[in-house]
DNA sequence: TTAGGGTTAG
């Protein structure tokens, strides 16, 4: 019987161990108190010299075998040697297996289980669920389940909740929803499952909706909402709602203060950024990760590009999450040498990049221009690092394309590509269009588009001012018609900045503001001294068929302008500006912001949804290339 | 001995 024990040599200590260890494992002691996988296999040793039975060991110390076990057969023998195992010894192998990463184990094993005459108890049941869980497997899930029922544990809460979230885990929503509704007894974690769950269907609403109804809450229901807010791409909840929890009293812990940052790296909102920023020094979570690496992108989002840095050569261990954040962060700022350069110095570190690096890397290259330089990345994820480009990686190769005017390169790249183009792809190849006016191609874009998502009005309106700047009058009456046709209407502009703390938003054409009469007083006298620096207003950017005067005055009212002025208005010389707009900054705005910047000589720092710009002295750091 | 929340891009 032993000898079957020898047919698991892995299991054995090494020759040359051996010898060193025989003294110590040969002291009983050892058999009643090795704490290890290295002790066990000591004590294996020693049983199988001494020819002594495993059976030879207390209960207690048989069943700690079996928590030790990381091999499937070695559990099955340890198993089949022991006379009647009771349950404890299969619940302590299927643990071991379901927190290992041996989930298939845990289920073969609970069914060799079942031909023994040995019955489930409620630990056997959450170690499969688990299991099942990790496998996303529903199937062996539903049994699991139906032995639950079977064996009368349908009310352990435990369970129930396992069960919940095992459902919804493998999409089937529904099947958990009706359990959760069914419950007698929920607990905090109950609530908290389901919510985490809708939040990652992306049905906030609901999951906010069970939050509301929630009895009690933890801090991390909380968590889990003010997270879900930010997945969800509502940063201003996310943060309203951090508000309330302080407001009862209850203190952010590394989690609740990563999802804060992460909204404030959305909204731009600097002053809760630093205010998180200290708090998490006060708490000691400095050296959490996920805290430093979520800071360096709310840095890096609120165009604070040195505290970003410093902080980012402060950590002592980076992720490849810092390094990309890093990386993607210079990419934005227009900085794509550094970006190059930092990325040399993580390969010379043997760090390897992954998916995200790439589109930071390729991003940086599109912004500036550098085709070579991407394609040779293009190539290399795959050669080098065995990475397959995914959508996102394709939409970036044709924006370095399309930028650079190699528009038939862009057009045959897609044509080409092994995966179906999305809306991104071919809005890359459009945005090209307009830049270096290309109607035939932009027309082929828009056909996509039109399938693809017919419903974003970004792309028409580019289709609009390349009609506009070619003066094909004809053409731009089209799109407004295809426009309301379809009920796509243009998404306001807005563009906010913060002064002593309080945030001011301007949407295009307001004249609503309280100082709106000084605002656009200021903004005569600025426009009087661009023009004669040779400002000319860009009337094709308006979309409205309205003569030219009306659509200067429309020019006049755009949101990121507005919002300059005001912040001319109301802050100190010297103290740099920060403007954010929800859509891409103006063509014209550019061009007057960089004329203003070498007026005022300040400096100005918009961040739109793609990059931001740095106006000082008369030029932008994104070097007219956007 | 068993259950729930986190970062980079888009």
């Amino acid at each position: 019987m032993l000898s079957s024990l020898s047919s698991v040599p892995h299991l054995l200590p090494p020759r040359e161990n051996s010898q060193s260890s025989t003294p110590q494992s040969s002291k009983p002691d050892l058999l009643h108190n090795f704490n290890t996988p290295f002790e066990l296999k000591q004590v294996h040793a020693h049983l199988i010299k001494t020819n002594t039975p495993l059976s030879a060991l207390p209960l207690t110390r048989v069943s700690f075998v079996c928590a030790l076990t990381p091999s499937f057969a070695y559990a099955q023998q340890i198993l089949e040697r022991v006379e009647k195992p009771e349950i404890v010894f299969w619940n302590s192998c299927l643990k071991t297996f379901a927190e290992g990463d041996s989930p298939f184990d845990t289920i073969l094993l609970f069914y060799k289980l079942r031909q023994f005459d040995v019955f489930p108890d409620t630990f056997t049941c959450s170690f499969v669920l688990k299991a099942c869980a990790q496998l996303l497997d529903t199937f062996n899930g539903r049994i699991v389940h139906g032995y639950v029922e079977k064996l009368g544990l349908q009310s352990n809460l435990f369970l129930q909740n396992m069960i919940v979230h095992l459902y919804a885990l493998c999409g089937a929503i529904g099947d958990a929803r009706l359990l959760f509704e069914k419950m007698s007894d929920r607990d905090v974690v109950t609530w908290n499952i389901m919510i985490n769950q809708l939040v990652k269907r992306r049905d906030v609403e609901e999951a906010y909706h069970l939050f509301s109804l929630m009895p009690e809450r933890s801090l991390r229901s909380w968590t889990s909402m003010i997270s879900g807010f930010v997945q969800c791409g509502k940063p201003k909840e996310a943060i309203q709602l951090f508000m309330k929890m302080e407001e009862e009293g209850l203190r952010p812990n590394e989690v609740t203060a990563v999802a804060v940052l992460a909204a404030c790296a959305d909204l731009g909102d600097l002053d809760l950024g630093r205010r998180i920023h200290e708090y998490s020094n006060q708490s000691g979570f400095r050296r959490n990760v996920h805290i430093s690496n979520t800071l360096i992108d709310m840095y890096l989002k609120c165009g604070c590009l040195e505290d970003a840095r410093r902080l980012f050569d402060e950590i002592e261990e980076r992720t490849i999450v810092s390094w990309s954040a890093m990386i993607s962060g210079l990419a934005m700022h227009g900085q794509a040498e550094e970006a190059l350069k930092l990325f040399s110095k993580m390969i010379q570190l043997e760090i390897k990049p992954n998916g995200v690096t790439f589109v930071a890397l390729l991003h940086a290259c599109s912004h500036m221009g550098m085709i070579d330089q991407g394609r040779e990345f293009f190539a290399s994820m795959t050669r080098d690092y065995g990475l397959i480009p995914r959508i996102e990686h394709y939409g970036c190769m044709v924006d370095l394309f399309s930028r650079a005017g190699l528009l038939q390169e862009a057009h045959e790249f897609i044509m080409n590509m092994p995966i179906k183009p999305n809306g991104v792809v071919w809005g890359a190849l459009l945005g090209g269009c307009k830049v270096h006016k290309n109607i035939e191609l932009a027309e082929e874009a828009i056909r996509h588009l039109s399938e693809l998502d017919p419903l974003n009005d970004g792309y028409y309106v580019v289709l609009s001012n390349i009609y506009a700047e070619a003066e094909c009058w004809e053409g731009t009456a089209k799109v407004r018609k295809l426009m309301k046709e379809r009920g796509v209407k243009k998404t306001p502009g807005w563009s906010s900045i913060t002064v002593d703390g309080m945030l001011h938003e301007f949407v295009a054409g307001d004249e609503s503001h309280p100082e709106a009469e000084e605002i656009f007083q200021l903004w005569e006298k600025l426009l009087q001294k661009i023009k004669l620096k040779g400002y000319v207003p860009k009337t094709s950017v308006v979309l409205l068929d309205i003569d030219e005067t009306e659509k200067e005055k429309f020019l006049y009212r755009h949101s990121e302008k507005l919002a300059l002025t005001f912040g001319l208005m109301k802050t100190s010389s010297g103290t740099p500006i920060r403007i954010l707009k929800n859509l891409r900054v103006c063509e014209d705005c550019h061009a007057a912001f960089k004329l203003i910047s070498e007026i005022v000589d300040r400096e100005i720092v918009v961040r739109d949804r793609n990059r931001f710009h740095c106006f000082k002295d008369g030029s932008c750091s994104c070097r007219d290339y956007w």
